[in-house]
DNA sequence: ATGAAAGCGCTAACAT
DNA sequence: ATGTTAGCGCTTTCAT
């Protein structure tokens, strides 16, 4: 029989207060004697006591818990799927590019004490989860990562009204507030480097055209190459994985042997690129210069390092988390938007 | 002026009954009229009623939450050092395993409607915050990675009386359940296949010692050579990362010019190993093969692809969350271990 | 500056 | 089978 832990009551009996200044003190609300405040935090310190947090929820209405929600595909009009688990989400942590977003989001709330709750949201029934959750009050607010353009979910939430911020900018226009990557910058940046390397025949490999970001970037590069003499690009159309990255240069390499100089639009195809470009006897950077995009783990740990254009995630992550927590505590009621510029890093590989 | 959203005693109104019925049909307890509880679902469909899960949580006393927590070193006896985020969260994830784990925890979680919080605890604070959270009630319980051994956070845990499971077996056997991997077993499989491959001088890359793990897939890997005639291994320690992996290579390379065979304690040392060797003109697997550990993304994307040495990881996470739901539920009061079997998985690169 | 008292929304005995 | 009642542990007016 292990004895119950002790309550906000049990303190303000042992420290012959009231509840209301204990919790006073605990709170840090002004106006209590200093006298008093030792004994109460002494009684506290002794007894070990711990706020509970259903019961301070249930009054004050916050949660103190974001849901940090990765969204993904799968329409599948059915009912309640139910149960099992999904290799979603390996394949999401495959790419290192969410470590950072984790540890942005992290570096934010730590400080608040304020906590993520880990949710998938990759078919209607899981959505309608993420959905309940925080009805139910278990969050304040969600901060979203879509794999797929067209995903419901920011326009369920928006429609409840409830609290959420998207990584970059959502296809159908829901008024919800996102941070985004100036991607068109982003493709610029790789044409300008590979043009002034003197490449002269360049091509890209893209990210699933569905995807705003995966066609501003073709855009960004398309144009900087436009601008500078060439009137057309030859692309293929990946998957953001690595093997997608790998096919689609096979496909380009059929139809233009030639090519000197390769944009990826991700490290994970870039380097799926360099390993079918090798196979095909050409040495990178030498023969074919390749630039990826997002600047993740997987960009300095392959050979040749990726020369890539590096997303700030972490920043933008934390960002994410800034917004939220305005509008979770209201000081902002209008969706906004903020945009990140990209930077090029410059390794071996370009 | 949003409406306030609606409570268990305005759909027992609308529906004419008491909310002791209204619970009733939510929580699904038997004994409950046919028609009224068509009645009350009505209403709840109707008014769009979700239950307030702090009230809830106050009297069930269950969070219907657990932490997931990666630990690691820092030991900063220092007071609170306080906010700032962690990079330790992006290099945990660059490590693809990470995304297997939490693909077996939510697998079991999901159905159960139970959700995971991310938390790290690399530092004696974030460690206390690990603490008071549980005992918040803000989780139930906590499942446990550690990067490093001695990590104090298990006996603090146990010390609270408060539930926990840990991936691998703790380094101060603290009383608290585990999940394991055989790794002697995989140290033995990785020998035993490069032997028969006729490799005749093979070393190894080790983990970080001081873990438990990377002690016994060296064991395993020296006692199954040894028993095969070759008395003594070279080996070098290194860090679980990339980079550790091709420095350790490259020194052993500096002892031992002639290695026909190397066993990496995992993917990512045994990728930097393969890169260290072409380097010195190397070819793997024809000039010395490569066997690795884990079997995580990257063992597929580089080439060669690896041959690796894989644990079940979705079925060792989802087994501790079943474990730690059974302390939860008091099903189960005395710590226990699991221990799963690696097998070796042929690729490439042996 | 402090206390008394009224809930927050729900579950769970207990009574019927 | 259903309703009544008593809290769960905390915050927050409102008095004093």
């Amino acid at each position: 029989m292990t004895r119950q832990p002790p309550t906000l009551e049990d303190v303000a009996r042992e420290a012959g207060v009231s509840r209301a200044t204990v919790s006073r003190v605990i709170n840090g609300i002004r106006n209590v004697d200093p006298a008093i405040q030792d004994v109460v935090r002494g009684v506290i310190e002794r007894t070990g006591y711990t706020p509970n947090s259903a019961a301070r929820s249930l009054v004050t209405r916050r949660a103190e818990t974001i849901a940090l929600v990765v969204a993904g595909a799968g329409d599948d009009g059915s009912g309640d799927s139910g149960g099992e688990g999904t290799a979603f989400a390996a394949q999401v942590f495959a790419d290192p590019f969410f470590g950072r977003v984790v540890d942005g989001v992290i570096t934010f709330l730590r400080p608040r004490s304020m906590h993520p709750v880990l949710m998938f949201a990759e078919s209607s029934a899981a959505r309608r989860e993420v959905v309940a959750y925080l009805r139910q009050g278990r969050a304040d607010g969600a901060l979203i990562f879509s794999t797929h353009a067209e995903d419901p979910l920011p326009a369920l939430l928006a429609a409840e009204g409830l609290p959420c911020v998207l990584f970059a900018r959502p296809g159908d226009a829901a008024p919800v507030s996102y941070v985004d990557l100036a991607h068109q910058d982003g493709g610029r940046l790789a044409a300008e480097h590979l043009l002034d390397r003197g490449c002269r025949q360049i091509a890209t490999v893209t990210g699933p055209l569905s995807l705003p970001a995966a066609q501003d970037r073709l855009t960004g590069f398309r144009d900087a190459v436009a601008r500078r003499g060439h009137p057309c690009v030859p692309f293929a159309e990946g998957g953001f994985t690595h093997d997608s990255g790998a096919a689609a240069t096979a496909r380009l390499l059929r139809e233009h042997p030639g090519i000197d100089g390769l944009f990826a639009a991700n490290d994970l195809m870039a380097q799926g690129a360099c390993q079918v470009l090798r196979e095909h006897g050409k040495r990178v950077p030498q023969d074919v210069a390749v630039v990826g995009f997002d600047d993740s783990a997987t960009a300095r740990a392959c050979r040749p390092r990726l020369t890539t254009v590096r997303q700030p995630m972490e920043d933008m992550a934390a960002t994410m988390a800034r917004v939220l927590q305005e509008h979770i505590e209201g000081a902002r009621t209008e969706p906004t938007s903020v945009i990140f510029e990209p930077r090029l890093v410059v390794r071996e590989s370009a």
